[in-house]
DNA sequence: TTCCATAGTTCGTATGTTACGAAGTACTGA
DNA sequence: TCAGTACTTCGTAACATACGAACTATGGAA
């Protein structure tokens, strides 16, 4: 037993920073991961992104990817049994940068599609097609 | 005398990234750079900003930053004699990222002023007239 | 022309950051 | 107690960045 498990830092509202925002967001993984959390409604355990859009993800590295969207600010994270369930802050840092998370995910859609944006939340796609 | 110097680089628009504009954003030097760059009507050149925000930046320092700017498609450089004048590419990147630039810089000046956003643009900063 | 000043670039290197395997922690259930 | 799951931490190699020194490129005297 070298060392316990650090505490987990969440940084309060008025600590988050736009550039930590943008830095945090600034790697395909992370905002691909934090993409679909914020279009998932309820919390999300680390190990769904173990695959992101086609790549493999290693655990540790994982683990430092969520730590990084943590400490931007940009996720809050509590730990339940032996899962680490996620949720976004978008709410919160809407009321802070206004329009800002909606802004980066439109983008984040745009180049994913190839085609111009929508800033809706996507209920579930595919699940009331015709056939 | 080693090496010339190389040719600017300017990304086409369809090249550019989400990821590589927020990286470029993630420096407090370079969006504080981009701010001004977007405030101000016409051209502007690299050394305006050997003083930015009362910190003082390296010659080679901001060289390395237009780069960064330059080829994330955040700015157009272009040679003039013997300076180097820049622009933004926000309606270029506004077609394709809509409300993303915008949405950055209101961020960048809420948390600079302390105080809620305001997405219109200022009429001047004036600060060291081209002389 | 030659010389000098200005504006910016490139290079070398020291310092920082990031990725990921190995080993660890923490919890749960048999 | 043991095993399995879900993550975290550590060590280190690979990559990125900052900045001084030396350079290029241009323009304007003399």
């Amino acid at each position: 037993m070298i060392q316990g498990m650090r505490p987990l830092v969440h940084p309060s509202i008025e600590d988050i920073t736009v550039e930590g925002i943008l830095h945090a967001l600034s790697d395909p993984v992370r905002v691909a991961i934090y993409a679909e959390l914020a279009a998932s409604a309820g919390a999300t355990i680390c190990s769904n992104f173990l695959q992101v859009s086609d790549r493999s993800i290693p655990k540790s590295t994982l683990s430092q990817h969520f730590r990084a969207l943590r400490e931007a600010g940009l996720v809050r994270s509590e730990r339940h049994g032996v899962e680490m369930r996620n949720v976004t802050r978008c709410k919160e840092i809407e009321r802070r940068f206004p329009g800002l998370i909606a802004a980066i995910l439109n983008a984040h859609s745009v180049q994913a599609t190839g085609r111009a944006g929508d800033t809706r939340r996507k209920p579930a796609p595919r699940k009331t097609k015709a056939a």
